[in-house]
DNA sequence: CTCTTTCGCTACGAGTCGTAGCGTAACTCT
DNA sequence: AGAGTTACGCTACGACTCGTAGCGAAAGAG
């Protein structure tokens, strides 16, 4: 949960609900999965575009107050909805780099497949771009959350030996991070792009040259295709 | 202009505005150029979530009701008013592939970085999750009409001898558009999460870094960086 | 001069937003 | 048990946006 707001202004202590120096009635985590439920829901059904907080409340069987009483609006209840689903990925070890990319991106289409997914996923950096806030809320909630996989893959490899090793020091360092997060804009952009830009489906036949190309670049692709 | 309603649903003959067989007053030229300048200055001001047609038919000074009588809604209308930027692109020869594909991600990125762009396509792709109307003039108004720079830097680079040639007959043809097709989804996608998703600058320290990754894949990165 | 279409303007019902206010429920601490 | 604190459901509200209808006037075609 990364959106929820500020429980009590005038608290005196920021501890969490159920631990103590927390007084009052604490909030209802039913009440929590209900809203969550309903607004993934209400995006399969209605889309970002028609979603209400109004129809949200409904499907959840709560107060309208209810919702603004944790979400600020709209875009952190999506965002909130949404962001677990991505929790879901994994990065099994089908012992190879290849098949390993293979793997991640056909999941990673199958999550892009929902339409909750997808509706809520581009709804939300379209208004992150005139909103700092929420643009911060998304990377620490998906993006940056994600980057284990390409983290995990990339130490995988480089044990198989199919990577070089990392260089030593603060710079080999730096070097690293920066190599995952251009691998990780590469791989999580070219399949966002395919599926929902340019609307075609991300299926094995397109994985396999998607990886061939990410392994051995342009000139590899060309040659076996 | 993709995105412009029927003229005249009674009229016998389909011909455009200013050609013959069109009897009546012609719409107003002016005014198309008005409202398209006046949402994407709306779009700069109030991003896509706060812009409404009310204001963009303000800011252009035109009624409310003729925003109406030319696109159906906000989506077309904001397509409408972005899609004519992307058709800036240039792929100027820069005397070899990796110069090209550097100097046209940074053109991209360029493009990304403006407030109007970035904020109505997100938000229009979006939207077309759930309207396949909205999808498809997406795909007329701006991936297919920019797929053309891919094909230019391939046949370039194929010229120089930087790429193998396309193979013959209809396998080689198909193969070739398939080609086109990732390269673009695959180039097109990274530069936006990196701008959008993970918010961070795309400038010529990560261009040059993402295109040796392009061309020489994930092995070749490694041991440069 | 007539026909056709567009334009600006006003007005409208419908829907959504986000908040305020109130009484009640749930839990903690003394 | 009682007092204090917080969450909840409910109602109501002004403000805003939507998309359309209806009207008279304007602009071009034949």
């Amino acid at each position: 949960m990364v959106g929820r707001m500020q429980c009590s202004p005038t608290g005196p202590r920021k501890g969490r609900a159920r631990l103590t120096g927390r007084t009052g009635r604490p909030r209802s985590a039913a009440a929590d999965a209900a809203i969550l439920d309903a607004t993934r829901a209400a995006l399969v059904e209605l889309g970002w575009g028609k979603l209400t907080m109004g129809d949200v409340a409904a499907r959840a069987k709560v107060a309208k107050t209810t919702l603004y009483r944790r979400w600020a609006g709209k875009n952190e209840l999506v965002l909130d909805a949404v962001a677990v689903l991505f929790d879901e990925l994994e990065l099994p070890d089908r012992g190879s780099l290849k098949d390993d990319i293979e793997g991640v991106v056909l999941q990673f289409a199958a999550l892009l497949a929902r339409p909750e997914t997808k509706t809520a996923l581009m709804a939300v950096v379209a208004e992150s771009t005139t909103d700092d806030a929420l643009r911060t809320r998304i990377r620490e909630a998906v993006v940056e959350r994600q980057k284990r996989l390409v983290v995990q893959g990339r130490q995988r490899a480089q044990r198989r030996g199919e990577l070089p090793p990392d260089g030593g020091g603060p710079e080999g360092a730096a070097a690293a991070a920066r190599s995952v997060d251009l691998i990780f804009d590469v791989i999580a952009g070219a399949v966002v792009h395919r599926a929902l830009v340019s609307g075609e489906p991300v299926d094995a036949a397109w994985a396999a040259r998607f990886t061939t190309l990410l392994l051995a670049g342009l000139g590899g692709l060309e040659t076996r295709d």
